[in-house]
DNA sequence: GTTGAGCGTT
């Protein structure tokens, strides 16, 4: 009685929604049904994962059976500390079809005046409802994601975010310096230079052909002093250093005469 | 093994 979730939504129709907010990464449904269900009828829990790596995301759906124990769960376990952690108890304010909710209840009176202005819109949406990120440039998504996921978010503007009041910056007096004369200018000329210290600096690619990858330092002075009770006659000879690679591929490094190296023809 | 604002699955 623990597979919440194993089955997709069971029944969101006369179910109450509860939106579990900061709980550990390793809390799952079987840890937070106990909690809940004490507090009411716990109909479905449901934690989202990471569709790629799998790993909870840091918070949980509860369905409660009646509005009257959401509530009263709410009240009781938002802000009780699970597993080391603060949770954050609260009604789910979006649906996951994108429906009305009322007091975490989903409400199928959905507003026809209102377009479906979907206000929850994430990089994970955005992302997986765009065919085209593959196309684009897989990479930076995924570099982004995993440096998200290892470095964390921009904490700064989500820290003032959560600033006690909700209103970060309310009548957006971020304004830029004075106008957007002086502003376009600084970034006009830096611009300017950017690209055309961009034209030098960039191209990376090209810069070095670098017929010489590796700078092989044992290449240099290594066949003497790496092996000096191992030089054999013939590599005085000049006949073949033989650089013999310790990866054992001896083709691999610039191998002057890779068929000496071997010696077996 | 790490992280910490947020709103969801077959």
């Amino acid at each position: 009685m623990s597979h919440f979730g194993r089955s997709g939504p069971p029944d969101i129709s006369d179910t109450y929604s509860l939106l579990v907010l900061n709980i550990t990464f390793r809390t799952t449904a079987d840890d937070l049904f106990p909690l809940f269900h004490k507090y009411g009828d716990v109909v479905d829990i449901f934690i989202p994962k990471d569709r790629r790596t799998g790993d909870s995301r840091g918070f949980a759906f509860v369905r409660y059976k009646y509005a009257d124990e959401a509530q009263k769960a709410v009240e009781r376990l938002d802000g009780r500390v699970v597993d080391g952690r603060e949770i954050t108890v609260q009604f789910a304010k979006y649906g996951p079809n994108a429906e009305r909710i009322h007091k975490g209840r989903i409400v199928e009176s959905a507003p026809r005046s209102k377009r479906s202005r979907s206000p929850r819109r994430r990089y994970r949406d955005d992302d997986y409802r765009e065919k085209d990120y593959r196309r684009r440039s897989r990479s930076r998504s995924y570099d982004r994601y995993e440096r998200d996921r290892h470095r964390g978010r921009d904490r700064d503007y989500r820290r003032r975010s959560r600033s006690r009041s909700a209103s970060p910056d309310k009548g957006r007096g971020r304004g830029r310096y004075d106008d957007d004369d002086r502003p376009i200018r600084s970034i006009s000329r830096s611009r300017s230079r950017s690209r055309s210290r961009s034209v030098d600096s960039r191209s990376p690619a090209r810069r070095s052909p670098s017929p010489q990858r590796s700078p092989s330092p044992r290449t240099s002075a290594s066949p003497r002093k790496k092996s000096p009770r191992g030089e054999s006659p013939r590599t005085r000879n000049g006949h073949s250093p033989t650089p013999v690679s310790p990866r054992g591929r001896p083709d691999a490094s610039r191998s002057p005469s890779p068929r000496n190296s071997d010696g077996d023809a």
